[in-house]
DNA sequence: AATCTAGGGTTAGAAAAAGTGAGTCTTAGA
DNA sequence: TCTAAGACTCACTTTTTCTAACCCTAGATT
């Protein structure tokens, strides 16, 4: 007669969280980014669950990895499962700390379009205290603890400004910018999250130019336009996060021609949540300025 | 403008359990126990939690502790979402192993009365994997893998026998027994889990008589019975558990007597499990042993 | 065909979390 | 006043989890 061991614990919760992520964004690296972790940890995480239970869950690929028939059977309860943990995790908190807004977005937008607003922001809802968290990629709401999701996007939530992107370089480099022809001559800088920009914009005003950067490469939008600030090279700028420093003459554009992106820039929550709430008041007032500026830097 | 640490997980899995029972369960010990670890443990997660939260759970009296408002409000939603994990993880479990069944039962009762009927069972349901773990208290089983529940209550599942208890010694000593009153001659034998089965039986059998008793005390019924055969006392017997004992003659009952406690044996399994599972066809042959031999050791 | 790349797997060792155990404190009730 | 229950503290141990650096495979690229 066998005694299991004096802790019969239940499964461990990392590893069904592991599991459901898995699952659910199809690859254990989608997992890992989304839990914060190592591919490794999620691979291990789903492996002990797998022996725990003696049966696979996931088919191993070259490839990927699949759901097995059991491990497909199992996702909807657990995806059902972590959401309502997710809900209940999310009203306490509000409940808990009603002022408090988390806001997630990408650093450059925290830098550049958030930043110069957060002073007003603060001032017109004293006591409510918001707080910006820098992500490349938006997260779930659902599974992680932020309020609200301010990213570039094609749909969801509500359009706070549209992505236009066009050349721009400091004032002195200007005067040596004719054409679009003349880009040959000068470094093309870019944010390596945004590879493709300058090929959007040369096919968008219809010029057959390939331009490459040179110098180094930007892993952070922030440093690339301090290098156009320098006069390094002419950077490929998106309007909503430039306009102050066009209007203040710090960067100048010097070509007309503008490229408008599928994507914009948008602000989202998650759903069900209080009109009244914190969250929801700062939504409000980040989607009237970006309604308040359309094109702030002249269209 | 804060940037969060690199990892910005969201709350710790533990100690949103570790607040669902301790909530649910109106006390840390409690929790602690339904968990599996020491109230030191529970403590300190949910301490962390408040921590985190920026606000307190429970209110901390001297004599246990009182969910604040925060606390209550947030309960139920927790104690959804928990009990839909537990039942994804039950649904994974039975289609993984659908052939696996876990019973959960005192000691005692594994040992007495399931422990005989194994070998049988087990040979009416190959290919059915019977695993039994032996616990003190029943646990909640929304919360912990078991398939099976068989212990003495006094309400829920299924009855499979009285609780009917009486002294019962080894045949040498039961002739120096002809009454009652001569039980103060001899040390009269009880389980700690058990305290006033004596108690039970002597007010039941209309004896005002005060037994104590003498040498160790069994915090293992096992050991009781033991000492019993080996004619070291009187052993208060529950008739479920003795039967093949009294029926081989290894024990007797010395006197007549009989008390029936309120509570009886009774089986019971998680609401929703189809009838065609492993667990429900072990459950019904468990009840029709309980029919079989309504009163084993003869009324 | 050789190389590249993306996605997984594996491992040892490091780090972090969770848990224990003994002792303390507080208060209700005997 | 004494006792018992329940919670807390703190130093220490154990367990879990994570990372980093490796390898492996298959499809795409050159």
């Amino acid at each position: 007669m066998a005694v299991s061991p004096p802790r019969p614990k239940s499964f461990a919760m990392t590893a069904l969280r592991a599991f459901e992520a898995s699952a659910r964004l199809g690859g254990f690296s989608a997992a890992a980014q989304e839990l914060g972790v190592t591919p490794g940890a999620v691979s291990a995480q789903i492996k002990a669950l797998e022996a725990e239970l003696g049966a696979p869950l996931f088919q191993r690929t070259a490839k990927g990895v699949v759901l097995t028939p059991l491990g497909a059977q199992s996702l909807p309860a657990f995806g059902q499962a972590f959401d309502q943990l997710g809900q209940a995790v999310q009203q306490m908190r509000d409940a808990a700390a009603p002022r408090v807004v988390h806001i997630a977005t990408l650093p450059a937008i925290a830098q550049f379009w958030l930043s110069p607003r957060l002073p007003r922001l603060r001032a017109e809802m004293p006591g409510t205290e918001i707080s910006i968290t820098a992500l490349e990629q938006p997260p779930n709401l659902k599974r992680t603890p932020y309020d609200l999701c301010l990213f570039f996007a094609e749909s969801g939530g509500t359009v706070l400004a549209k992505d236009i992107i066009f050349p721009v370089c400091a004032p002195a480099l200007a005067k040596d910018l004719a054409t679009p022809m003349d880009l040959i001559r000068f470094p093309c800088l870019y944010d390596t999250s945004w590879e493709g920009d300058w090929e959007h914009w040369l096919s968008q005003a219809c010029l057959p130019l390939h331009v490459a950067p040179r110098g180094p490469v930007y892993s952070l939008y922030a440093l690339a336009v301090e290098e156009a600030l320098n006069g390094a090279g002419v950077l490929i700028g998106h309007d909503a996060l430039l306009a102050p420093l066009l209007a203040k003459g710090q960067l100048v554009a010097p070509f007309a021609e503008r490229a408008v992106l599928p994507r914009a820039l948008r602000l989202w929550s998650m759903a069900g949540r209080s009109a009244a709430s914190a969250s929801q008041e700062v939504a409000s007032w980040l989607e009237k300025e970006g309604r308040a500026l359309p094109n702030p830097s002249g269209g």
